[in-house]
Parts: C-alpha cells; structure tokens; sequence
RNA sequence: GGGCGAGUGGUGGAAUGGCAGACACGAAGGACUUAAAAUCCUUUGGCCGUAAAAAGGCCGUGUGGGUUCGACUCCCACCUCGCCCACCA
C-alpha cells in the first residue's frame, strides 16, 4: 500500500475553514439547550505567546469542545487584559506608543490563538485598553464611589528620587530603583482606595460555597484575608494618663508586658516628645525607619531596630509601669500601631528584648519542666499555666484567654476586637496606560465625580513620553484642564490611573453584551449566564485577581445590579510550563514559539503534547521530543484511519453483529469500548487528559497488533 | 516563620487499598536503504540464575515507624525539593 502523508495544514486549514463557516463557537443566544460558561483568564498582550501559554487556552478549548460534544450550550469568549506598566516600559525603552505596541501584540497574539484552533466566539471580543471597555471600569468606580467604598487617603509610593518617579514594587531591587541603581525612598502621596477591607467577612465567609474550587487556593484567600480574633487594650500614659491601645491576640501574656513598642508611623510620637532631649534622635530614627522602602522594611532578615522614647506606660492590670520605644518592626496598618512586648512568650519581643537589655517576665509556665528567665534562648509561644498574672494564677493559658478578655471587658479596659489582615486596596498608579479615574477637582466645589453621562474620561493619546518624571497625563494640559460639572468653573482632572485588576475584576461581566454603548453589561443576561461554570487560569492569580473579582461582584450584587454572589463556580489552576529548571518566560530566555513547531508538525501535534504532558494541574517540564512522539502517533492514527476510510464510509455507525465477529474481533470491540469509557471519565470527572490520550494509544497499538494476526476478511468487519 | 504541593526506572509519568512502572521519551540491537532521515520489528527497573537463552527467584515507589490478609496508596514522625505568603502583635 502507498504511503500517504499525514498532510496536518491542509487538514487543520479545512478544519479550521469549517468551524469558522458553521459558527460552532457562536453562542445562539436563543437555544434552549443548557448553557455552560467556559472562561479562560483574558491574556495580557504581552507580544507573542509561547508554548506555556498554550496550555491554559489548549484546556479551556478541550472543555470547550466537550461539552459542546455533550449537547450544552457553551460560551467560551476571549479578550485582552490590555492596560498595564509594560507598554508604558516599551513606550519609553523604543518610542512606540502604548496603543500602538498593544495593539500589534494583539494583532500577534491573536493570529497564534487562531493557529492553534482554540475555539472562541470572536464576536464578543473586548480589549480593556479601548474607550468602550473602559467607560465602564470608569463606571464601576463612580458606582463604589458613590456607596462610600472608594475614598482617598495618604499613602506611600515607592519613590526614586534621582527619576523623580513613582516606582511598583517589582522594579524595586534591593531597595534601589532598577534603572538608576538610587536608593528608594517612601513618600506619602494622596490616592485612591476600594473599601474591600469592608468586605472581609462576607470573602471569607463565601468561600464556604465555592466547592468548585481547589482547597489550596482557597486556603491561600483565607489566609491572606487573615482574620484573627483578639483584643484591644488600653496602656495609659504615665505623664499625661491618655489612653494607648494595643492589639493582642494573647491577652493572657499581659502580666508579662516589659515595654511597649510603636510604629515609626503612629501620630502619638510627635506631641509625645517634643521639647525633649531625645527629640531630635527619635525623629532620625523615625525619618529612617519611613525611608527605607516597603520592601526592604518588610523583607526577611531585617535586623528589628527600635529607640527608647524616655517614656513609659502603664500595665492596666498588672500597674507595672514599662518603656515605650519605637520600632521598625511594628507596623501601622495593622492593628492600632501599637504592641505589647512580651519577650518571654513571642519570639520577635524576645530578640528585641536581648537586643535592647529589656527585661524578660516568664507568666506561662510548661507542663513538665521550667522555664528560667536567665536560661531562656527563645521565647515559649506554647500553651502551659499562668504564673505572676494576679488572680489568673493556675489556670491554663488558654482558659486565661477568656477569663482575661471578659475582666478586661467588665472594666472598660479593652474590647474584644476581630482584625483582618486584608488592607484596602488601592487603586491610583501614577502611570499613563490606564484607565483614568473619573474624578474631578474644583477650587470651588472640591472633590466630584465624573458624571455617567461624560463618561469615558478618555486617555488622550497625544503625550509625551521620558525615561524619567512625572506620569505623561500630569504634563497633558488639554487632559488636565476641565469643567467642573457642577459649577462650570476652572477645574483639573485627576491624573491617576486605575490598577489594571480593576479592568480584570468585572470583564467575565462584559462578555454577554461586549458591544453595547449605553450599559455596562445587562442584569438579564449575567443573570442568566454566570456565574461562569468553569474557570481555567494561572495559579498566580489564586489571590489578588480572583480576591478583586469576588470583592466587585459582591459590591454589585449588594447595588442590586447582578443577582449572583459569587463570580466562578468552578476553577481550575493549571501548572506551569517549566523549561531548563525556569518557568517559561520571555526574560528567562527559554521560550518556545508554538508557530516553529506549528510549520514543522501541526498544531493537533502540539495540542496533543500538551495535554500528554502530564496532569494538568501540575508543573510540567516541556521537552522537544516528547513532541516528537505526539507527531509520531497523530501519524499512525491517521494512517490507520486513511486505510480503512472505504469501508467505514460504507458500512452503517452502528451495523455491527457481535455474534459473527471472530474472538479477536470481538476483544477489540470490547477494548474500544473499554476506551470510550476510560476517556469519559477522565474527560468528566478528573481532567486526566494525558491518560486519557495514552489510553487511545493503546487502542491504536491493539488495532495494529490484530492487522498482523487475522485474515484480511475479519477486518472488514470491524 | 506560616500555608500549599510533590518525592516512583536513564527521563516525563501510570497505578490512589489488590500483578508497581500503563503510555510516551531516550537508549541498545535488527529490517529497509548506496547511505542517512523517516518508518517498521525486538529488548529495556536492579540483582541472582544460564555457556548463551529460558524457566524461576530475590530486591525495589525519599527515610524510619504504624494500621491491614495485603500499602506507592491510609496514619505518625523525619528528610529533601518546588511554589505562594511572610516582622500581622
């Protein structure tokens, strides 16, 4: 028999041709067959797509397929997370503006996506960099706006000062600035916030219904909620008796408080020593405290320094009078600022305690043997029963928990008080490429929002860009200078971006209506698609993106404008592609580009690969031959399937008589079916789609082997 | 320091309480070829066994314990690696 060639760009350009011509990725909105949502994490156009990236956009498509296969209904959009700090490093690096650079790399990428075969309905493309989009990111600002959940504070920005710039935290590297090698500096600037620090409970509490959900991921958002229960304990201060409160979630080492200590932050400090001689020390170290940068303050390793404010405090139970320092390690975001030392019982208190020569007071002692203040070398963090505590004397640690927090309580001496590590999330990026806030200052009015109906604040494309100095948009004078919609005076528009996770949080929303200018998405419509059935992403994203998504969805359930609490009923995080011993990435270097492989072997060979590469879940190690293989076997399938192709077109699907089958055909009939139950379940249940492939493997080695041993009529009738 | 995950042939992995190593890669040998590539066939965890083979046997899933008729799988402790977070009071 001639060998025929596997020809994989004819048959994938027909194919492709065919998808395209019957629509098989367009939703019709009208079918009554069940819906499935089937969402994978919008890209970043970042340039081109390697082979890593395949894998996410490979999965969604196979989940796709399936359960189209499976009489669903399925919706499986694609967009562009488009805004972000690497086209603005591209702008200044080779003069290509932004829009341009973005929009050719979606060009790019776009041309890959379609190589590939993944299958999308392209018609509900969105691309979040483009005024239609951003109009209402700008929207769901004024929305948190005006229900009190956006507001301006004081902040801190990473700032150089040899750039003049505001610098994230990524081009931060050993607390000098990536560019010029300057240390950074930390300076206070106003900004804006989301109140999720609001929605702290209600996260957590929610991630209860998301049984769809990988459990570390949700382990990961419960700990960066980090809600801990405690109390808050008003110190006095010994020369002007003014309350000082201090958080604490083990009130039961109160009676071992040696000293107290503030953040270099706490606005205590200043009144407290001015005039005395110390003054001016304290402020240096607070003045270096505050410039070194968020980084390197809250790296591991920095040594914990502190002063001595010449001040004390007063115990409210034990009437112990302790210093009160200031030290680095404390910080003022969390909790009130201010915490209790108690170097015998926290492993922290009892190095600065050795550091300064600050006394060590043992109030819990371990079952079985003894603790001595002299012999210590580390703090005892464990449970055991309480010693030099007054009247808690004898009970165990945990009972003094309680007992402590209800005396505290019954005098008025301290609250029980639930903090959450979660901060507000803070939305100003002193950059170009985003979407602009939509806030207006008048000298006369003040702060005012934007009105919907001047919505979008468009980003004016016409600016300048330079490696160093403010954003473009505060030197864009036609940008700045505005109206101001309530009095029509004189007024300047805000002139910072928002975070480009304010553009992710809400686009599986747009998708339903990716083209209507007069809302953002139709209540309707979401209702009835999301939430999404299946999520497919990075497991990078497994807590700010799908934190911020959760957050703005519970906002727009509470406005009433959605009726869903909870964005993604199932997710799924895939591993990452490794190559030499590094994720793949552009600047790792080791890429591989998919069009190479594409030319060479055919997508369906790189699909295949892919998906044999390992459970989908985990890291994989990507390796060329290992595609080799996967071209080998599409190959022989298609040979295989090629030889026969005149008799089962002639010979009806299902016209086959068991009885009259030889014993070797009726094994193979039996292992085919073996098959197609093996891969329904991986496909189902699992996602094993590398067993599930290898299990095809095996048939075509069965079908192979049962050419050699039977007579040409037997096959004839398979 | 906290959390999560993973340790199985030369390699990626399969088996999740019942024949460990499916499937694939690589390697070795052979067929075809002037030759190479491609393709096809055979072998391929280690050790013992044998003149060579075969039969057969023993060992083997990071380490040490435990549960069980039976453990890669479940439980306890430890070691190593990876990822995420981390001075959170």
């Amino acid at each position: 028999m001639p060998k025929r060639e596997y020809n994989f760009t004819d048959i994938e350009q027909k194919w492709q041709g065919f998808w395209e011509g019957c629509g098989l990725f367009h939703v019709d909105e009208n079918s009554t067959k069940e819906k499935f949502y089937c969402l994978v994490m919008f890209p970043y156009p970042s340039g081109t797509l390697h082979v890593g990236h395949g894998r996410n956009y490979i999965i969604g498509d196979v989940v796709t397929r399936y359960k189209i296969m499976k009489g669903y209904n399925v919706l499986s959009p694609i967009g562009w997370d488009a805004f972000g700090l690497p086209a603005e490093n591209a702008a200044i690096k080779s003069s290509v503006h932004p829009a341009i650079w973005t929009r050719n790399n979606i060009k790019a990428m776009k041309r890959q996506l379609h190589r590939w075969g993944v299958g999308y309905d392209w018609n509900r493309e969105i691309t979040s960099c483009e005024p239609n989009y951003y109009k209402w990111t700008q929207w769901i600002f004024l929305k948190l706006y005006e229900n009190n959940l956006a507001y301006k504070k004081k902040a801190a920005v990473n700032w150089c000062p040899s750039c003049a710039t505001v610098l994230a935290n990524e081009q931060v590297v050993n607390g000098c600035c990536e560019r010029c090698d300057t240390p950074v500096r930390q300076r206070d600037l106003e900004q804006w916030f989301f109140r999720i620090g609001q929605y702290s409970q209600k996260l957590l509490d929610d991630l209860a219904l998301l049984e769809g959900w990988p459990e570390r991921v949700k382990t990961m958002q419960a700990n960066w909620i980090g809600r801990s229960e405690g109390v808050r304990i008003d110190f006095r201060l010994e020369e002007s008796g003014k309350i000082l409160s201090c958080f604490t979630t083990r009130p039961d080492t109160l009676y071992g408080v040696t000293f107290v200590s503030l953040a270099p932050e706490h606005p205590v400090i200043g009144k407290l020593i001015s005039g005395t001689p110390q003054e001016k020390h304290i402020l240096n170290f607070v003045e270096k405290a505050r410039n070194q940068s968020m980084v390197e303050r809250t790296a591991e390793g920095t040594e914990k320094e502190g002063i001595f404010t010449g001040k004390y405090v007063i115990n409210p139970v034990s009437n112990d009078k302790v210093p009160l320092w200031v030290a680095n390690y404390v910080l003022m975001e969390y909790g009130t600022g201010a915490v209790m030392g108690v170097p015998a019982h926290d492993q922290r208190d009892f190095q600065f305690a050795k550091k300064y020569n600050l006394p060590v007071k043992i109030v819990i002692q371990p079952e079985g043997k003894e603790l001595n203040v002299n012999t210590m070398k580390e703090a005892h963090a464990d449970n055991g029963i309480q010693v030099n505590s007054g009247m808690f004397d004898g009970i165990p640690n945990t009972e003094a928990v309680r007992k402590i927090t209800e005396y505290l309580e019954s005098k008025g001496i301290g609250t029980k008080t639930v903090t959450y590590r979660l901060r507000d999330w803070l939305i100003s990026r002193q950059r170009y490429w985003g979407a602009p806030i939509p806030i207006v200052y008048c000298e006369k009015c003040g702060t005012l929002p934007v009105p919907e109906s001047q919505l979008p604040v468009v980003l004016p494309e016409e600016v300048e860009f330079k490696s160093h100095g403010m954003s473009p948009l505060a030197q864009a004078g036609s940008f700045i200078h505005t109206k101001c919609p309530k009095c029509s005076g004189m007024a300047q528009r805000e002139i910072d971006t928002m975070d480009t996770f304010v553009d992710s949080s809400w686009y599986f929303l747009r998708y339903l209506s990716p083209k209507d200018n007069t809302r953002p998405f139709i209540t309707e419509k979401v209702n009835k698609w999301l939430p999404v059935n299946q999520y497919i992403g990075g497991v990078e994203h497994a807590i700010l993106h799908l934190l911020y998504s959760r957050f703005i969805t519970k906002v727009l359930y509470d406005l009433g404008c959605i009726g869903f609490r909870e964005p993604f009923e199932h997710l799924f995080t895939q591993g990452m592609i490794i190559k030499d011993g590094a994720k793949m990435s552009k600047s790792k270097g080791n890429v591989v580009s998919p069009d190479i492989l594409i030319d060479k072997y055919g997508a369906d060979t790189q699909r295949l690969y892919i998906l044999f590469i390992g459970p989908p879940q985990k890291d994989a190690e990507w390796n060329d031959r290992g595609v080799l293989g996967a071209y080998r076997f599409l190959n022989r399938l298609w040979q295989k399937i090629t030889d026969y192709e005149d008799i089962y077109t002639k010979v009806p699907r299902f016209d086959i008589h068991i009885q009259e089958l030889s014993a070797e055909a009726k094994t193979l009939y039996r292992q085919t079916n073996q098959t197609v139950k093996k891969i329904t379940e991986d496909l189902d249940t699992s996602w094993h789609f590398n067993t599930a492939i290898a299990s095809i493997m095996e048939l075509l080695n069965k079908v192979d082997s049962f050419n050699v041993v039977t007579p040409h009529t037997d096959e004839e009738k398979i």
